[in-house]
DNA sequence: CGAACTTTATTCAAAATGTTAAAGAAGTTA
DNA sequence: TAACTTCTTTAACATTTTGAATAAAGTTCG
């Protein structure tokens, strides 16, 4: 590949034809920074070919030379890195609550970010305008050149259809079904968007820059209005058939619990949802239980919130601990079920419920030592999150980014069938 | 690569350094008889460099051609098939009850095979050398010469390391703990030998020569003594971090159900296995419900197994049928869970079951209906399996015979860390 | 200190792998 | 029979990769 195609294809869609750049790209992201030789092992290319293939990369503006890395007995590496700002994407976070929406680097770090009240009850086509300007806004106060932002990713907490771009549903608020949200955003705002599952978006982020950095099998759980979740195999996140693997949510943990939105019964969602911990705690208030929540309801049973039980139980309340408690046991099952099936390295409970700490993560640790299989659980990490509330516009914004450091259909590995 | 390399390379353990070849190979396997020109289509390499490959495979006595293709509307294609005995590999079942061997050619075609008891009781000396003898016995019967075949596939319901091929724990028999059956094999034998679970086996010959040939994701379910289960992703068998992913069995559908010798309780194969289903009729019957089963068995309810309940379904015996769709609507609990973790195309229930028939495949699609989430489950299949009880032995071999279809490690897609 | 050794990075030629354009082969269609 | 398709191969050329040799820049140790 020549210089000039190169050049050209700074902030294109395309870095070149040749996969190994992608590859390489990828080994510094991951393990930057990094010198030839190492790049050569990760990679299993041999040392000549990482020396033009690096150069190229150079030359079109992705990576840059650093400082000399430790010696190892022998010549020190000169160290590569990522050109933070090389290329841009936009990740946006439509939640049930906030809306979100940041400028974030090659590095996968956000560079400016903004924070709205999402006011969904205003209706679809206020927010969907609400979102748009506040992309607008963001890019703006960014100063980064929309030449430079090779896209949009969307990350809401409904029903998405990834390939074709479209929200399904979303639960959330009337009147968003079957919306083409690629093409919207596309025609409006001339870039080309992305569209997931939030669930999903953070599960990315976990592996780009949590704690499932080069992690190649975990779980992502998040626990808040719903329970979203995503699933990563061999290194990336697995989509299924149909697009909609990894729904831990809906998971009967109780064959006769609750009816679920889903149709289904006691579901793992109608049972250690924010919503569903706050009907437990009014169910056993209703019967009589004592409990310090009251007083911090004023005696209004429908004031009840999880983060109310969850702070009750940090104050020492019986009730609240033993709903929490409870809470982490039903996770503690759909996640060793989740373990059983998946044997991964690492499962991440999301930063939904980060405020429970270890009053849900201690319950759910317990349980998936002893319902899990002993070779399967002995070797699994359970944690909770450490990206916090930026997990969904980071991982938004790394639906964009992740085209840069994945290899195109190569001939080598090839799944799917033409015809 | 030259003619030499390739000839020499017969039997032997590699195809060649070009990937291609597996690729090609693989697909004529999946689906041949195919053309050239079709091959390309597959595999996205271009048609004049296919010529070459295939010439190479043909010289190489792998592929051969045959007859030709129908038109459509200009040169008809000249159909490539696999040479079936190119190579052989060596399966072999050891089952609770049944020892099975079978000589298997390129094509998965069963060319010998010798069924025995096995005599497990005997102790684990006696089964191994049993197990010996009886491969030797079916090479010997098969007249297929030792040069050709490229090694022995093992699998058995224990737990298994694959990677080292040490069966760590077998239920069935005593002794059976930490067995280097890969390492014994290789020493007497002098033929390299692959060790697995059998479901996974199984799984693995669904995907070659059942319903789940060329089917990206599926999930394998076998009831039988135990509940064993394999999951297929992206076209290949999933063996998770640990490799033990897949337990389908353990997966807790009752929280406070029967403690299972896993530890847990309320696990699939507690409800639904064989000894499951006989326990749960025995219960019911020492409650006083009336059945057919109390005559078939002559009042001794020990004698109570999980074929006469079915036999006696059959014949229209109330309770029979309803322990029988109860044992259908766990099933379907767990599958339904597994269905929206995995979102599959396609889920097989093993022959273990086959007697019972629609008996428990109705109920577990219809909880499978009410249960999975609706965009996932309407696009699923629920299928009893057609290998019958070969299926064992031939997922053995095909562990052997995968290793010819497929790449080696390839720089681009390469995703484990060389430190 | 300096010679010997390591490790890293590059150069260059040869080998392999792959592509495109064009032509040949063998049918169908009208 | 002529025109058109589809399949396969040829030939010229471009790309990708490797291997051997070399240079660069340290560490180690007598």
């Amino acid at each position: 590949m020549d210089e000039k195609t190169i050049n050209a294809n700074i902030g294109g869609n395309k870095l070149g034809s040749n996969d190994n750049y992608a590859l390489i790209l990828d080994t510094v992201r991951r393990f930057g920074p990094i010198g030839r030789a190492d790049i050569a092992k990760f990679t299993n290319l041999s040392g000549p070919r990482v020396t033009p293939l690096v150069r190229d990369l150079i030359r079109a503006g992705f990576l840059k030379e650093d400082e000399f890395g430790a010696s190892k007995g022998g010549r020190p590496p000169i160290l590569l890195r990522l050109v933070p700002d090389a290329l841009f994407a936009i990740g946006v976070d439509i939640g049930a609550a906030k809306l979100r929406a940041a400028v974030v680097d090659l590095e996968a770090k956000i560079v400016t970010k903004i924070v709205k009240a999402t006011n969904a009850s205003e209706g679809k086509k206020a927010t969907l305008g609400r979102t748009m300007n506040t992309i607008l806004e963001v890019i703006e106060k960014s100063k980064v050149k929309t030449d430079k932002i090779k896209g949009i990713g969307i990350g809401l907490s409904g029903i998405v259809d990834h390939r074709e771009g479209v929200c399904l549903f979303w639960p959330n608020v009337e009147g968003w079904k079957n919306i083409p949200l690629k093409k919207i955003i596309g025609q409006e705002l001339g870039i080309e968007a992305v569209i997931d599952d939030s669930a999903r978006a953070m599960t990315l982020a976990e592996s780009w820059c949590g704690l499932a950095k080069n992690v190649e099998n975990f779980i992502f759980v998040n626990v808040g209005i719903g329970v979203g979740s995503g699933v990563f195999i061999h290194g990336e996140l697995y989509r299924g058939s149909g697009g909609t693997a990894g729904e831990l949510g809906h998971m009967t943990v109780d064959e006769n619990g609750p009816r679920c939105n889903c149709g289904n019964f006691g579901c793992l969602e109608t049972l250690v949802s924010g919503p569903a911990i706050a009907r437990r705690t009014r169910e056993a208030l209703e019967q009589g239980v004592v409990s310090l929540i009251e007083e911090l309801v004023e005696g209004d049973l429908n004031k009840i919130t999880s983060e109310i039980v969850v702070a009750a139980a940090k104050r020492g309340d019986k009730l609240a601990f033993n709903i929490m408690e409870k809470t982490g046991e039903y996770l503690g099952i759909g996640v060793a079920n989740a373990i059983n099936l998946f044997n991964p390295d690492l499962v991440i409970i999301g930063a939904g419920v980060s405020k429970a700490g270890r009053l849900l993560l201690d319950p759910v640790k317990r349980v998936v030592k002893a319902r899990a299989l002993q070779v399967a659980s002995e070797k699994v990490d359970v944690k909770i999150s450490i990206l916090g509330d930026d997990a969904g516009v980071l991982g938004a914004a790394i639906l964009v980014l992740k085209n840069i450091f994945t290899a195109g259909v190569s001939y080598v590995g090839r799944k799917s069938i033409p015809f």
